[in-house]
RNA sequence: GGUCGAUUGGCGCAGUUGGUUAGCGCGCUUCCUUGACAUGGAAGAGGUCACAGGUUCGAGUCCUGUAUCGACCACCA
């Protein structure tokens, strides 16, 4: 071992940018696809949003995959570890339309030669679907470009060969086929319903993609007259509603309305007559216990309109505001005149509105009892969702049928999640599902729905009458191509056909992660090779969707699941143990961090983030994580500069005892990788390298030298080399650079397809006799540290009271301990009880 | 409302199947201008493990309850 190419002063300084250049040019992490599945560990890794910024979040969650990839390199796996972007959806489309000056209008057509301004405009230019989505992909490649930069700077080890968008052509076909296959087996359908609609986006919303805001909101109590001209009180968040009500309800056990029940109420203003009808989900200890059903105002009337076979009287459009005609069930004269008033409001102002006619009717009694209360939001709107009446595509998810149900959760129960408790989270939604995955979206970026209708005679769709594609000409954009045995004149005439003009959900497409990557129905060579895959790292908020639909298009596509394991990442937090959040201005650039910490630095920070536990932002870890790295570097550079000796000349019980301690580092280690507790690999090899740094390495100083003779010299060297193999193996997964570096100096190759140390060829010494030797010499450091003089004072005498098992041992060691400690004596035995205690007497100092 | 997780020295965290004086890092105190490293090294102070019960020869480590924090799910007239 020779190490002719150390620098006279090692530094961490550019290390990062060298070796991820140098990595790229020789392809140290490509994947070898001759592999066959047992030998490979495959990653479904997370595309990343690219229209979103780069956020701490990433760096630390991808620095986990990367320090398990890493292992299981080293540990004699070809590795798949591709990188996606997921530049489909609303994000990407918001994005296009602020850098661009455009919007989408799916009624025009394509333009080949558009160039958006060089500035945008005050006025959005609309432009085709196609136009639209190229100018998607032309910005997605910019954002998909930094990303890249990064992950290379912090060292993710993927195969940058193996890119994929979840908008390119290849991921459009995949995500195609998949659901036509879906439909062809009746696991996808189409149906009107009502559905939570966005009125921002104007688009239908799945429940996963739901959650609930505390919003103020008054309780208006509202009077319905009786048959008998009395008043009926119910209290309503909602009076805008009112022209929509098609029933009063409460609970069947109330006594207050026995009598209403089969009975009809009028509605105030509009003077329309329901029926007062029982059903047991109405609560009555909420408002005055009897509510309005209106359609629709929530997902209870939805509920009530269903079971109990209501009318449906919808009154607000896709746009959020109440529709302009009149409806026909409104026949009353006044009733007319105050929708009249209504219409063309927003649900806002409407309220606002009808508020001032109720009390100017004397139908709103008392005063507004404020409140807050949750409303359901669309998570990327801001504004309540509304339900309204629609045709879309669902993809079965159990929501809807208990069997199918049950067998999606005992999918979760085999999947082995790091942390386990987080299997309860999947357990939960899943459990809770209440309707089928509503997959399409009336947006623009994003893979088509790939199918037709054809039209009546009159131009009417007819719905059931389904055109899908050929498979070998997917992907397709329905608005543009043509189904089979039609001509493009015939789209919206009557007798021909019409595109769907949706798209599908993005996580209809993410969902097929491993199938996109995996070449899966493009290149079964590979697939076979790497699916199922071994694990997906994920964020746990995530779990009801990306990872719920992933087991969802695996169960029906491949009837398994996708992965053997889920990888659970926390969240960063700041100091305040709050979610980071951009919003709040606390986001860190992750680029500036690497520049002051060093890859190295951060990757540390990020490795002391155990699975699935939010971990505090924190620079100090990373300021410790750098100063490993420098102490890598120099303990390194010390260790080499000994020179070299042959395995076979490690002799003395220190040396030996040394590489057995390590032995065992290297157990646990690797028993903690194949857990996926990164965290507790890098700790054990942490402990034991500042202890063979302030130990060992002082220790045998002398012995190295050369002044206890050639074979002990030769002993201390080799077992030098050896422990600094091992160390920097056990580091590499988590400091890839400092590692790298310290290899080029003595060795061929990289470290990061070096083999991962065993602990056999480490056995054969005492492991205990290392401790002792490390409480030895603390004490005598301790009596030194007392004494307030430096390490260098000579002891002139030591007597060494310990039993006499240890004394023996002690003595094995001896002329080590004696050189480290500098006693110029011979040490004196005593024995005695444990544990070891020395009394000294400090030479006199010649001042 | 249901569920899951957390609660250990000033701060951030470990504590594996219950077993001698509860560990680590940062910070703090004192000391060492040692020839790999001052972006260093040595020694030291500081917790009885949220609270109340229980099981046990023995509990931070198992059970029950309470409190606080967080998350997920649900409710949302």
């Amino acid at each position: 071992m020779t190490a002719d190419r150390m620098p006279e002063k090692p530094t961490l300084d550019g290390i990062d940018r060298k070796w991820a250049g140098a990595w790229e040019s020789q392809g140290t992490y490509s994947f070898d696809r001759s592999a066959t599945r047992d030998q490979v560990f495959s990653i479904d890794t997370p595309p990343p949003t690219v229209s979103g910024s780069l956020h701490v979040g990433h760096v630390f969650s991808y620095t986990h995959t990367d320090c398990i990839a890493r292992y299981q390199r080293m540990n004699g796996k070809k590795v798949f570890y591709p990188m996606g972007w997921d530049d489909n959806g609303l994000p990407t489309e918001r994005r296009v339309q602020n850098y661009f000056g455009v919007r989408c209008d799916p009624s025009l057509p394509y333009d080949p030669n558009f160039t958006p301004p060089a500035e945008p405009g005050k006025d959005q230019i609309p432009v085709s679907r196609r136009n639209f989505v190229e100018l998607c992909e032309q910005l997605t490649i910019e954002d998909e470009k930094a990303f890249e930069d990064l992950w290379r700077r912090l060292g993710v080890s993927v195969d940058w060969k193996m890119t994929y968008q979840t908008i390119d052509a290849k991921a459009r076909a995949i995500s195609q086929r998949a659901f036509l296959r879906n439909l062809g087996r009746n696991e996808a359908y189409q149906t009107e319903a009502p559905t939570l609609w966005d009125v921002t986006f104007r688009t239908a919303v799945a429940q996963a993609e739901l959650e609930d805001r505390e919003r103020p909101g008054a309780y208006h109590r509202i009077g319905f007259k009786k048959p008998d001209g009395t008043p009926l009180y119910i209290e309503t968040t909602r009076p805008e509603l009112i022209p929509a009500v098609v029933a009063l309800v409460a609970n069947p056990e109330d006594d207050r309305y026995q009598l209403l029940f089969g009975t009809t109420v009028t509605s105030p203003i509009f003077g329309v007559e329901v029926p007062v009808v029982a059903h047991h989900l109405a609560d009555p200890e909420k408002g005055s216990g009897i509510a309005m059903i209106c359609t629709f105002g929530d997902v209870t009337d939805v509920t009530w309109w269903r079971e109990l076979q209501l009318p449906t009287r919808p009154i607000i459009g896709w746009d959020g505001r109440i529709l302009s005609e009149i409806p026909s069930w409104i026949e009353t004269e006044n009733g007319k005149a105050a929708y009249a008033a209504l219409a063309g409001l927003t649900a806002h102002s409407a309220k606002e509105k009808i508020a001032e006619l109720l009390r100017e009717s004397g139908d709103l009694v008392g005063e507004l009892k404020q409140i807050t209360h949750p409303v359901k939001f669309f998570e990327k709107g801001d504004k309540p969702l509304e339900i309204v009446t629609t045709r879309q595509w669902y993809i079965r998810n159990g929501g809807r049928d208990q069997d199918l149900r049950e067998k999606l959760v005992d999918r979760g129960r085999n999947i082995t999640w790091h942390p386990d408790h987080m299997k309860v989270r999947y357990q939960n939604w899943v459990e809770g599902l209440n309707g089928d995955w509503l997959i399409s979206r009336q947006r623009f970026f994003g893979v088509p729905i790939p199918v037709w209708y054809a039209l009546d005679g009159e131009g009417n769709p007819i719905w059931d009458q389904v055109l899908t594609p050929k498979d070998e000409v997917l992907p397709i954009d329905p608005s543009t191509d043509v189904p089979t045995g039609y001509e493009e004149a015939q789209r919206g005439k009557p007798n021909g056909f019409i595109g769907d003009p949706d798209v599908m959900d993005t996580w209809a497409t993410s969902s097929l992660t491993p199938q996109i990557a995996g070449g899966w129905s493009v290149d079964e060579d590979l697939w076979k090779r790497v699916f199922p895959f071994d694990v997906r790292p994920q964020a746990h908020e995530i779990i009801r969707t990306w990872l719920f639909s992933t087991v969802v298009r695996a169960h029906f596509e491949e009837d398994c699941l996708p992965w053997k394991h889920a990888a659970i990442s926390g969240w960063i937090l700041d100091p305040d143990r709050k979610k980071m959040s951009k919003s709040k201005g606390n986001v860190v650039t992750p680029l500036d961090l690497l520049d002051e910490h060093g890859s190295d630095g951060v990757r540390y920070w990020a490795a002391s983030g155990r699975p699935g536990t939010d971990t505090a932002f924190d620079v100090g870890q990373m300021k410790i994580g750098r100063r490993l790295a420098t102490k890598i570097l120099n303990a390194s550079k010390f260790t080499l500069m000994q020179g070299s000796a042959p395995a076979s000349a490690i002799s003395n019980p220190l040396d030996k005892a040394l590489l057995a301690a390590l032995a065992e580092v290297v157990d646990e280690s690797t028993k903690a990788f194949e857990q996926f507790n990164y965290t507790k690999a890098l700790e054990v090899a942490e402990t034991f390298f500042w202890a063979f740094c302030d130990d060992h390495l002082e220790i045998v100083k002398d012995r190295a030298y050369g002044l206890q003779g050639d074979a002990d010299s030769a002993s201390a060297k080799a077992t030098l080399n050896v422990a600094l193999v091992v160390l920097l193996k056990l580091f590499a997964p988590f400091l890839p650079f400092v590692t790298e570096e310290v290899w080029s100096w003595f060795k061929d190759g990289s470290i990061h397809t070096s083999s991962w140390p065993t602990s056999s060829e480490l056995r054969g010494g005492d492991a205990g006799l290392n401790q002792i030797t490390a409480e030895v010499i603390s004490q005598l450091r301790k009596v030194k540290s007392e004494a307030k003089v430096s390490m260098k004072a000579e002891i002139s005498k030591a007597v060494i009271t310990a039993p006499s098992d240890v004394i023996s041992q002690i003595k094995l060691v001896a002329a080590d301990l004696r050189a480290a400690g500098r006693v110029i004596t011979e040490f004196e035995y005593a024995e005695g009880a444990s544990p070891i205690s020395i009394e000294i007497e400090l030479a006199p100092t010649s001042d």
